[in-house]
Order: structure tokens, then C-alpha cells, then sequence
DNA sequence: CGCCTATGTTGACACCCGTCGATACGGGTG
DNA sequence: CACCCGTATCGACGGGTGTCAACATAGGCG
């Protein structure tokens, strides 16, 4: 708390060249996969914050300021209180700039989920 | 409740052509398809659901038995319980024969996921 | 027919989550 | 410096969720 540097489930390493989870389909997952990978999930299992994450994912140049995403139907703590989720859950990183903060996708988040997904080619 | 169908989020028409959502980077997801979309993530969000999930979708035949799958370290009206969540959320099937009762993939329920992450090759 | 096994349902409990109004903080601007 | 705007945090409230023990149901078997 004293630090505004949030503490992370290990969902996603963004810098790391192997993805979190094995296939979903490849195996029976181990609790530690099946944990970081219902990390994910829950991240998006709001339509909100799943509006949220698309409009940043959507933008020109994969950011987008807090401003232009805030208008999904609910107060405004309440989607700044979504985004702090999607933050913590390794799915978007967030940056100041001035008055405005910005919001990207996190690198690597929609290869790790495809991993998920066993997508090959 | 008295028939033995359950009322199902309309996650995924089984035998559906399409998928049921736009891919999640393709732009801003209407209310509807978002809380599509949540529903699916939310029935995964779980670390027991996962596991039970990716033990049926990586057994041989694509079905198991509950009584194969079921040991995931909770009590048996658990698993019970969250097999009953997956397959309202359209992502398991289940089929009794005899004794025993099998749950099934659902179908194209991993296209419409992969169509969620826009993984067109 | 009565029992035993496999699975589902019910009820209760503790906990988590989404939401909001109120408030705090950070940073331009006049 | 005082104000205002954009964003985050806090505290509270209502509803949802995972879990279990107890019980119910279904079907095979002696």
C-alpha cells in the first residue's frame, strides 16, 4: 500500500517470451495453472471492465485516455475502480500524462490468452 | 425447475454458424455482446471449474465421466455444483448412461472462443 | 424388492464483488 | 495562489458465490 506499485497475481510476465498457461485442451491443468488462468478469466468476467478492456484494445495506437473509454453506463469511480482491476490482473498497464492517464494493453496479453486457447498457426 | 432443461445464458447456440461474439480487439463490444462474453469468462474464473473443464476437453473421446474428473480437491455436491455452472453457460454437455453421467465439450464452444481473440491464423 | 453406488439438490454460512456518493489527490490554468 | 478538472480512493450497502453436510434421486444388482 505504501508504494503505488500494485502487487500482481503472476498472471502474465509482460516481458516473458513463454506464455502463462498450457492449452486448456492439452491437459489436465495443475492448481497454480488453473489459479493464474482464473486470475485471467475473472478479469474479464464483467461486462464492464470487458467493454473497458475492448476499448483500449480498439484504439488507434492500442492506448486510450480514461476520458474517451469512461462512458459505459456506470459512475465514475466505479470504472476508474475497473480498471485498477484489469491493472492488477496484468490485462492493461496505465501511464500519466499530464491531467490525462492513458491505458494500454498489456504486451503479450492477447498471445498468452490465444496459448490458453492452443491456437497454433 | 420442474423440467430438467436449464434456462442457458445464450452464450452459445450449439449448433450455431456463427460465432456468438466479435473478436474482443475489433472495437467496442455493444452491452449485449459484452455480457455475452462476461458470462463465458465468468463460467471460467474459477480454478476448480478450469480444471474440470480442461480434464473433459483433454480426455480421449472428448467426454468424461464424472467420477474420472471429479477429484479436484472439493466435496462432491462442489464439483456437482460447478459442473451444473459450466453447462449452464453452454460449455459442457452432459449425458447420462446408466450409472454414470458424462460431460461433453460443448460444440464450437473453443471456435467461439478463439473467435473472441480474433485468431484468424 | 431392498440395498448400494453415483450424482444432483437444498440450506446455511462466510466471504467476495459491483456499485455509488463523498472525498482526496494531482496537475494545468487563470 | 486559488480554482477547476480528471482520476483515484474510501466506506457502505446489497446481492452474488464457493463451500460443505445433509438429504434426495436414479439406476444397477443381489
Amino acid at each position: 500500500m505504501s508504494k503505488s506499485e500494485v502487487v500482481e497475481l503472476p498472471v502474465l510476465d509482460a516481458g516473458a517470451v513463454v506464455p502463462c498457461c498450457p492449452p486448456i485442451t492439452a491437459g489436465e491443468l495443475s492448481q497454480a495453472d488453473a489459479e493464474r488462468m482464473a486470475a485471467m478469466f475473472k478479469a474479464l468476467s464483467d461486462p464492464v471492465r470487458l467493454r473497458l478492456f475492448s476499448r483500449v484494445a480498439s484504439h488507434p495506437g492500442g492506448e486510450a485516455c480514461v476520458c474517451d473509454i469512461s462512458d459505459v453506463g456506470v459512475s465514475q469511480p466505479t470504472v476508474s475502480h475497473h480498471l485498477k482491476k484489469l491493472r492488477e490482473a496484468g490485462l492493461l498497464t496505465s501511464e500519466r500524462r499530464g491531467t490525462w492517464v492513458y491505458y494500454q494493453v498489456a504486451p503479450s496479453v492477447l498471445a498468452a490468452m490465444s496459448a490458453m486457447l492452443d491456437l497454433r498457426t
